[in-house]
DNA sequence: GAATTATGCCCAT
DNA sequence: TGGGCCTAATTCC
């Protein structure tokens, strides 16, 4: 169930331990047999995310990716590039996983006593990327597959802009504000189209109207530009924040002490997601929960207009 | 212990 | 519109 700054992670755990490295391609489940026959044995030379997506490209130009999905993740084994403060030695990024994982942000956990490397596949494993200290198995993705590199960029082109894969913000800003702003479909679906705009969930769209005060049924046409662009500069600073923090926290209204808390305790992140019912942290309006696009949609109805 | 739910998205009908 | 992916935490008996 990740979101993008999850798959963000996951591209830096990948780029710290396993670019510049030769890799065994597997795929235990067997599902993936042919695709990872073709990228066997070759150097991983790059893992990059756009939105939701991971591209991984090899050697040959080939390029690995990957999609999570509702549940797919990433498990980590072996020697591991801390990614957080306190580090850790064995880890999901994905779905959340406890059985011999971490959180992100929960601290260090040491890999089972008895485990030996490289481990045995837990699960449906699709795809196992292995160097000689390193090990990432690939579970339960949505999508999987092998595409030449004009398929691979034909995949990102597909794309909306991600403020976290662009060097040039401003620039993607406008291409975002041109496309949320020139159809007359309601804001909250269009901040969760990826052509729009990639890389944004159901917790951050939620999180981001209400943070901009904005009424997620609001046409795209009738959200004025500024609006837009203030909507693109927030997904910009929460995205950066969630890819450093690990979890998604949008409480800037939080203390320090309360902060702590929030890493325990998810409840308390968010303004409106998975609040149906509770007071407004604002208004004190009960929140609402709706369907929105066949997905649950979180707001305020007094504090978003 | 069973049923439900979930940070997503594709496809067939 | 419904099923599929193939998972695990949470909620409901």
């Amino acid at each position: 169930m990740p979101e993008g700054h999850t798959v963000h992670r996951i591209a830096r755990q990948l780029t710290q331990d396993l670019v510049g490295r030769r890799l065994a391609v597997s795929s235990p489940q067997g599902r993936f047999a042919a695709g990872a026959a073709r990228i066997d044995g070759q150097v991983l030379v790059a893992a990059d995310a756009v939105g939701k997506q991971l591209f991984c490209t090899f050697e040959s130009g080939d390029v690995l990716r990957v999609h999570l999905g509702l549940y797919g993740a990433w498990d980590f084994y072996g020697s591991l590039t801390p990614l957080v403060q306190g580090g850790y030695s064995a880890g999901s990024m994905g779905a959340p996983r406890l059985r011999r994982a971490v959180r992100m942000g929960e601290g260090e956990r040491d890999v089972p006593v008895g485990e030996v490397f490289p481990p045995e596949p837990v699960g449906q494993v699709r795809v196992r990327l292995a160097s000689d200290a390193t090990v990432a198995d690939l579970r339960g993705p949505s999508a999987c597959e092998v595409l030449d590199p004009a398929g691979a960029a034909a995949a990102i082109e597909r794309l909306g802009p991600d403020p976290a894969s662009t060097d040039d913000l401003a620039a993607a800003g406008d291409v975002m504000v041109h496309r949320l702003t020139s159809r007359n479909v309601a804001v909250g679906q269009l901040l969760m189209d990826q052509t729009v705009v990639a890389g944004i969930g159901n917790i951050y769209r939620a999180e981001l109207l209400f943070r901009a005060r904005l009424d997620p049924h609001t046409p795209g046409r009738r959200v004025p530009t500024d609006v837009a662009r203030v909507l693109w500069d927030d997904w910009a600073v929460l995205l950066a924040d969630g890819i450093e923090r690990g979890f998604i926290l949008t409480r800037e209204d939080l203390a320090e002490a309360q902060r702590e808390e929030a890493v325990a305790d998810s409840t308390l992140r968010h303004w409106v997601y998975h609040r149906a019912g509770e007071p407004c942290l604002v208004s004190g309006t009960p929140v609402v929960v709706e369907d929105m696009a066949t997905r649950k949609l979180y707001w305020c109805p007094t504090c978003q207009v």
